[in-house]
DNA sequence: CTTGGAAAGTCAACAAGACTGACATAACCT
DNA sequence: AGGTTATGTCAGTCTTGTTGACTTTCCAAG
């Protein structure tokens, strides 16, 4: 983390790198990158009567197996009814399984069946190849240092709700 | 496709930057980061019952004052109709001015007015506040990397657009 | 034990903002 | 004069967010 001393220094403060010029530059390549991002997913997810939230769900199921509704709910940051509506559709057309708790059966535990996993894949290998061209081009010291940034970006109580949520409850 | 081989020859190639874990990992850091920069605005705007089309435009206009809707429209990426709905909005009430052309009076030429530059500096400024904390947590380093990966990432045929865009007609 | 509140999830209705398609108007250009 | 371009508008649909009202289940205080 405490990389800014090679510079030599010249502007040991990194306020020089903040004008606003420089940050609105970064603000308009944060949109211009966030749309290239979801765009090969959008359009897959077109073609299938689906949209990002449904992919929201897949991704974040896919990533902690057997979390619940409420779970998800903190994560994604949509109410429960949004969040029911997009799960109803996919629990019908079989992409995820919906299992009631052992332990408290108002729970329901949420996975994805093997056509969900198929559809997950597929998603995220679109966002992954784009990704992996990008961060080719860009070299590993410009990923470690993106990285770096978009973890100071996030919201941390967010953030907190997330690593919870790898220890899930079955 | 083919990295899963890297476990063993550490650190040597950049491929050993981009297995499929770390993209996953940086996928959702796109997506966490990507909400909590957009969080600020949209609070601001909810409560002036604008939503996030508007700063979009309202954005945009300012960086490229004089710009045609034809030149948003390729910039945002909607329809005319969707954008005619934000503008038409942001014209009645008095944040836009839509000059017709000089050289060709069929087109509108979009200026922010003064209370429109007004909203736009409060919106960029939640922005810019969140987003020079971040850099300055991470470090100049780390901010080269993040803009050189963001730029790798976006659409090329969008980002031409969009450098084209900085020299309008008047 | 029972009862009342809290919590998890569902259903219904509505709003914002995207989309398509059709059409109008004005201005430009050949 | 006729075709194209830039813009605006109306109507209708879709996704995805919202709030409000409701059921089922759990838990804990009386």
């Amino acid at each position: 983390m405490a990389e800014s001393l090679s510079m030599s220094r010249q502007s040991s403060e990194a306020l020089l790198y903040l004008t606003d010029e420089q940050l609105r530059q970064s603000i308009e390549a944060m949109f211009f990158a966030y749309r290239g991002f979801t765009d090969d997913p959008d359009r897959i997810l077109s073609g299938l009567s689906y949209g990002r939230a449904h992919h929201r769900a897949i991704h974040f199921i896919n990533c902690a197996p057997g979390t619940t509704v409420n779970n998800l709910l903190s994560i994604l940051g949509v109410t429960k009814q949004s969040l029911n509506r997009v799960l109803r559709t996919l629990v019908h057309d079989g992409l995820v399984e919906a299992r009631i708790g052992q332990k408290d059966r108002r729970e329901r535990h949420l996975f994805l069946t093997d056509e969900g996993a198929q559809l997950e894949h597929r998603l995220s290998g679109a966002q992954r190849a784009r990704m992996r061209a990008a961060f080719r081009q860009a070299g590993p010291e410009a990923v470690a240092g993106f990285r770096t940034v978009l973890e100071a970006m996030m919201d941390d109580t967010l953030l907190r709700h997330y690593k919870g949520l790898r220890d899930y409850p079955t």
